[in-house]
DNA sequence: TTTGGAATGCGAATCAATTGCATGTGCACA
DNA sequence: TGTGCACATGCAATTGATTCGCATTCCAAA
């Protein structure tokens, strides 16, 4: 019998480059985009490909391995390792600090929205922006000179 | 005194394809993106310019005379008019179809939000995914032969 | 009616993401 | 411990959505 170990579990087969996105996207912790990904990951493979790190993510995406979001307004796609807890997010306008919170009220509404209309959720966008802590105390100054 | 129309109240200058736009938006009731404005819109006025569709929507954005919003996994966003009532979206995953709710528990979790993260919520983008009432019924045949 | 500033149309540019194709490689089986 | 081959990769070109530059046109205030 096979070991596998956890790290390349699910990648059949597990290429060097396979290796390396994920563990760079496990180290990142926080969102990151494709080109983000991309230039972490040809620090330490010069040669990886930008077709390949899309490629990945799409597979890392059907294996379950990773999670995609869209952030507020912003044209690309961010990833993260999935978890085993459910969790959205928080961008601030100003900063673009992503806060991550969970609250049982998602459950609910899910719940809800099955019983009501009759619908299968699979899947929940659910992004919220606006001004966190520390920006919103600046009390937006009408003009501001840089 | 003169008195605007409802309809090019906030548009200075009202041009003929700002008119256009805002109608082929209303008219529209559901949800359109960018190419399908712009499809419906040159149908009435030929020559009208795929960039002044992105320019306008971008204008009627920032008049808060309409909404932009993200739906599913699609790469484009979408469009309608400003309504007094909040409410989000349910996209089918297999027909596609876009089904409207509302519920309070959204405004619970802003509340919620505000209180326990010390965030100012300005923005909800909230859109699931799934199977609807006709589509979920298939009971998904293991290999279906086209 | 004139006129200045803003809007438009067109095509080119940009940005994210995908694809075609020739080459390279992991791994199942011998 | 080879060896074949399906699949992964790198590269460059392509697509699709959106934006930009610029010359021209048009609105609206005087």
């Amino acid at each position: 019998m096979r070991i596998n170990c956890m790290c390349t579990a699910n990648i059949q087969p597990a290429t060097s480059q396979r290796k390396l996105l994920l563990s760079v996207i496990r180290e990142a912790k926080g969102h990151l985009d494709a080109k983000e990904l991309y230039r972490r990951a040809s620090k330490r493979n010069a040669s990886i490909s930008l077709a390949t790190v899309y490629r990945n993510l799409r597979f890392f995406k059907e294996q379950a391995l990773i999670d995609e979001r869209h952030f507020g307004h912003t044209r690309s796609c961010c990833y993260e390792m999935k978890r085993s807890e459910e969790h959205y997010h928080l961008v601030c306008r100003d900063c673009g600090h992503v806060i991550e919170f969970e609250s049982p009220l998602i459950h609910k509404l899910v719940a809800e929205i099955r019983r009501k209309n009759n619908f299968d959720v699979t899947r929940v966008e659910l992004c919220l922006e606006g001004y966190c802590h520390d920006c919103k105390k600046e009390e937006k100054p009408l003009s501001k000179v840089t």
